[in-house]
DNA sequence: TCATACATACATGCACGAATGTATGTAAAT
DNA sequence: ATTTACATACATTCGTGCATGTATGTATGA
């Protein structure tokens, strides 16, 4: 194939990528070759190692393309139009949810990151890039926990950072389990009710 | 080596697994070849293909060896010492989460089986085994919180497999976040505890 | 009880494919 | 003219599966 120009690139790039979601998701990511992902893409391994480094980056980027939107959104957002800070931490919890319930993209690639593939190696680097991105979502609901309890919305009997851990727990093994087997549930529909279960069991009385 | 007998063929075959233990969780079920097992065994690979078909099958071994007491543990279990049912789940819940928090074999399994494997091919038809038994354990939650509805334990607005759902998702979602970074939060301490809030929001009031 | 025949519990060696990384070719965009 | 955006070709590594070797445990019959 000839030269293409910067937009095109663009294109292949993106197309190696959605390639590569679909390869994952069917193959998990050590069992497909990066010939395979050319393949679907409709190129060789020539422009896939023209555009990354290595398979390791390649799963890098592939991640980053869903999650960076998600964490911009959840750097720029404010916390203040309710007194009760749990309210958005809740609206936060089930807006995610929603999304992964919905959008197909979403349950490729936390199916992948979930269950088809091995935080070792090189991808360990990129899983301490994610547990440090959870973390600060672990400290915003820790503060919000705290927040709420000292304003008299949450129980005194209850460590903010253990509310914070457990509600996590609760969204994470949510999203793990139905990407696991998304017949055993309605995500959409059943995940939200949990959260509300769990926060009511929180509440102060 | 010369030939051994029957009770230290054992041995070996033990042996092999315990090194695939180790060697799965620092370098992950594909990463990991066979002779590297063999090597941390003091065998050769001869002895592996002798014990078991392939890796698939030494890697359902490795699970099966754990996770079958457990298996069995949860079918002679007798949930009628309480009359609230919910009292029985929540104390087969706790005793896993202990269990994890303290057993270092549960933890090297549980952090492979979720983190350091891709469930995919010959993997995934052990998964599906899994998922079953998960199935079952989901089942045997959901028939427990109708119990206790009916027996106005719980709240009557709520669906009983959704309680399940949640309450399951939540112990799930400890032990992956935990097995992801163990310096998070402690395991033992915090997850009864969430189990706790989440069964306080669902009692009647 | 003891010799024999067979099964067992591995070790060793080889052939094969598969995947990776890199070096190089190439044609068009800039 | 030079860089870009790939395609092509090649070398090398690595793991698996299998075939085969081998020495000993074990059961069996006389």
């Amino acid at each position: 194939m000839a030269r293409r120009t910067r937009d095109e690139a663009l294109e292949t790039r993106h197309a190696i990528l959605d390639a590569a979601e679909l390869a994952f998701q069917e193959n998990g990511v050590s069992r497909t070759s990066l010939a395979e992902i050319a393949k679907r893409a409709g190129v060789t391994r020539g422009a896939i190692y023209w555009h990354f480094e290595n398979k390791a980056a390649l799963f890098d980027a592939m991640i980053q393309r869903v999650f960076d939107p998600l964490e911009r959104m959840l750097q720029d957002l404010r916390t203040h139009e309710d007194d009760n800070p749990v309210v958005a931490l809740r609206s936060i919890a089930a807006y995610y949810l929603e999304r992964v319930a919905t959008d197909p993209q979403y349950v490729r690639v936390l199916e992948i990151a979930w269950h088809k593939c091995e935080y070792v190696g090189e991808m360990a680097v990129i899983r301490d890039n994610h547990l440090e991105c959870g973390n600060r979502y672990l400290d915003l609901n820790e503060t919000g926990f705290r927040l709420a309890q000292q304003r008299g919305y949450l129980r005194t009997d209850v460590d903010p950072r253990q509310a914070a851990v457990g509600f996590i727990a609760l969204v994470d093994g949510l999203v793990v389990n139905w990407t696991l087997d998304g017949s055993q549930f309605p995500l959409g529909d059943y995940g939200p009710r949990c959260l509300d279960a769990y926060l009511e069991g929180l509440k102060a009385r």
